[in-house]
DNA sequence: GTTAGGG
DNA sequence: CCCTAAC
């Protein structure tokens, strides 16, 4: 994540970095530092506020369920992050360092505008008592006094410790060696922060405070959070060092990352362990290995644990005559696999039987984590080939690759039900081969997969012939094909940051166009930006709108420069101005009509 | 398919 | 960025 330029606001304490929604982002790291030489003290108090502000940034995953902060060598490394619901208790998703005499700070995202406090009261409010920090407008519940450490300044804070520590409501560490103000260091934290841990402790405290919710207004945008929480276990435990000693000798062990080397008996690292097939011949064992054992300094991102247990033999529909033979049949079948596998295959894959078409996403974004369960997970084997072969020369159903039957996308568990129905009458003729047509995921285009309806056709001459689906070349086989509920809710398109050049081209293109003409802004100015619709830039406006409205401070994100917010504001207000007047001269003209 | 607005 | 209503 980019440092931001630094803003001073007076703090000589801490300058927390975004750790923001951006923190989606694939990396998912900070780097905090410190200005001060009290390093071990202030990063306790920083992991403190980080956790926490980890926990309570709902934009990075729903469900904050667990927070931690450890120290990994004496003194000046340290880390801080939080775990998410969905990961196992040894996925760290996020994750802080902290170094000290190093004075570069970045840019705070701020509390949110429904926040009713002010801006100096926070200042105020958040000087730093000796003991504790003090968020008055959660008031009894906002002690979060600093970690304890032992006289090695070497602690590793486990949840019940912080948990202790956040009950604690009147300041009893004695041992927390608190840095005097004099060198200047102010020991505030930043503003926002009052609000965060007033949530993030809300978070964590569960519904006994939702009385807190009227003073954190902001509670309320991300009630679901604290409802999910408390209804949760902190099964904290210090991540292991390495979590997949248990390799068989069928794994392949694959780090993704390629930077570990791997041997047999040397679990530690990791890499590329070809090994037979298990006994049933198609199982693969994709290992994570934790990377973090690999070198102290190496990107600590959380690793996917995936079992593939095999991939199935992808759909074929053959129909013979009744009078071929056992031998032709396998020749058949054995041409058609020829022909299928001459193009090769690739691998396509599905999430709760949801197609996932983004090859450039990662698994965390994709939210395919070691905690899925295998079931969740469905690969699919596709032809690369543009044209799916066909083996019967006068094969009168090889349709034009473009005249798909198009069909509503739709769930793919409606899929399912509609291609059950409309197989129903199918099944009677299916042929002996027992081809059926299930299975059929969305195709890329996200329409789904034509029927087999023309599968029933024959060929001129009546005789059968083998016959493939012609749209089975999208996929041929999906394995295991698990619907739930969580199918339908398709995936998130990836997060997209818009650039201070996109900013100018929406802003010149809605000076001149106005705003409710968003269809045209995107052909005028983001005709070649096909991840940007005209809805994203109808939703880009209407944040430009109220980023031109708040303070500079209150900003997150790329900063826009002021000039273009300026001409925002008056491109927004005239285009207002205008509307305003057309619908009253429509009025006018309705009333005389 | 577009637009507007809430979440 | 998603979802949906309304057109």
């Amino acid at each position: 994540m980019a440092l931001q330029k630094k803003l001073d606001y007076g703090f000589s304490g801490y300058e927390v970095p975004p750790i923001p929604r951006a923190a989606r982002s694939a990396r998912r790291r900070c780097i905090f530092q410190s200005k001060t030489d009290d390093h071990q003290l202030g990063a306790f108090d920083l992991l403190a506020t980080v956790a926490d502000k980890l926990l309570m940034e709902g934009g990075i995953s729903p469900k904050p369920v667990d927070m931690y902060s450890d120290v990994r060598s004496s003194g000046c490394r340290m880390s801080a992050g939080c775990r998410l619901d969905g990961e196992s208790e040894k996925q760290i998703k996020m994750e802080s360092k902290v170094y000290r005499n190093v004075s570069i700070s970045s840019r705070d995202d701020m509390c949110s505008p429904g926040c009713p406090e002010t801006w100096e009261s926070k200042q105020s409010a958040l000087v730093r008592s000796p003991n504790s920090i003090k968020f008055p407008s959660c008031r009894g519940h906002m002690s979060f006094g600093s970690f304890p450490f032992n006289s090695e300044g070497v602690k590793i804070v486990t949840r019940d410790n912080e948990e202790k520590s956040r009950r604690c409501t009147q300041p009893t560490n004695a041992n927390t060696a608190i840095r005097p103000l004099s060198d200047g260091g102010d020991w505030r934290i930043k503003k926002s922060l009052a609000s965060k841990h007033c949530k993030a402790t809300s978070n964590l405290k569960g519904e006994g405070y939702n009385a807190n919710k009227k003073r954190c207004s902001f509670l309320n945008t991300k009630n679901r959070y604290r409802r999910q929480i408390s209804q949760r276990d902190y099964p904290f435990k210090k991540r292991k060092l390495f979590y997949c000693c248990s390799a068989r000798n069928s794994d392949v062990l694959i780090n993704s990352d390629g930077i570990c080397s791997f041997s047999e008996n040397d679990s530690k690292g990791a890499a590329l362990l070809p090994g037979p097939a298990s006994p049933g011949g198609s199982s693969i064992l994709l290992h994570a290995v934790a990377p973090g054992e690999c070198s102290p300094f190496q990107s600590r991102n959380s690793h996917v644990k995936l079992k593939i247990k095999s991939f199935r033999v992808p759909d074929l529909f053959i129909e013979l005559p009744e009078t071929a033979t056992v031998g032709s049949l396998k020749r058949t079948v054995m041409k058609a696999v020829t022909s299928i596998l001459g193009d090769g295959l690739h691998v396509g894959m599905l999430l709760q039987g949801k197609k996932i078409k983004d090859d450039n996403r990662t698994l965390l974004q994709t939210g395919i984590s070691r905690d899925n369960k295998s079931d969740a997970l469905g690969f699919t084997l596709e032809p690369t080939t543009q044209t799916f072969p066909t083996h019967c020369p006068e094969d009168p159903f090889q349709l034009p690759r473009d005249s798909p039957q198009p069909r509503a996308r739709s769930p793919l568990i409606a899929n399912v039900v509609q291609d059950a129905v409309e197989q129903k009458s199918l099944d009677a003729l299916t042929d002996p081969a027992g081809g059926n047509f299930r299975n059929f995921p969305e195709s890329d285009d996200g329409s789904a997969l034509s029927t087999p309806d023309m599968l029933l056709e024959k060929t001129p001459t009546g005789s059968r012939a083998l016959v493939a689906a012609p749209k089975m070349r999208e996929a041929l086989a999906i394995v295991p094909m698990h619907i739930s509920k969580q199918s339908e809710s398709a995936q998130r398109r990836m997060r997209r940051p818009f650039t201070v050049s996109e900013v100018e081209a929406l802003v010149q293109a809605v000076e001149k166009l106005g705003t409710g003409r968003w269809r045209d802004v995107k052909l005028r100015a983001f005709d070649n930006a096909k991840h940007r619709t005209y809805v994203d830039l109808k939703d880009k406006w209407k944040t430009l709108v109220h980023t031109a409205r708040i303070s500079p401070e209150q900003r997150r994100g790329e900063p826009v420069p002021q000039e273009l917010l300026d001409r925002v504001l008056t491109a927004h207000a005239y285009w207002s101005e205008q509307q305003t007047k057309y619908q009253l001269k429509s009025q006018r003209e309705s009333c005389l009509v």
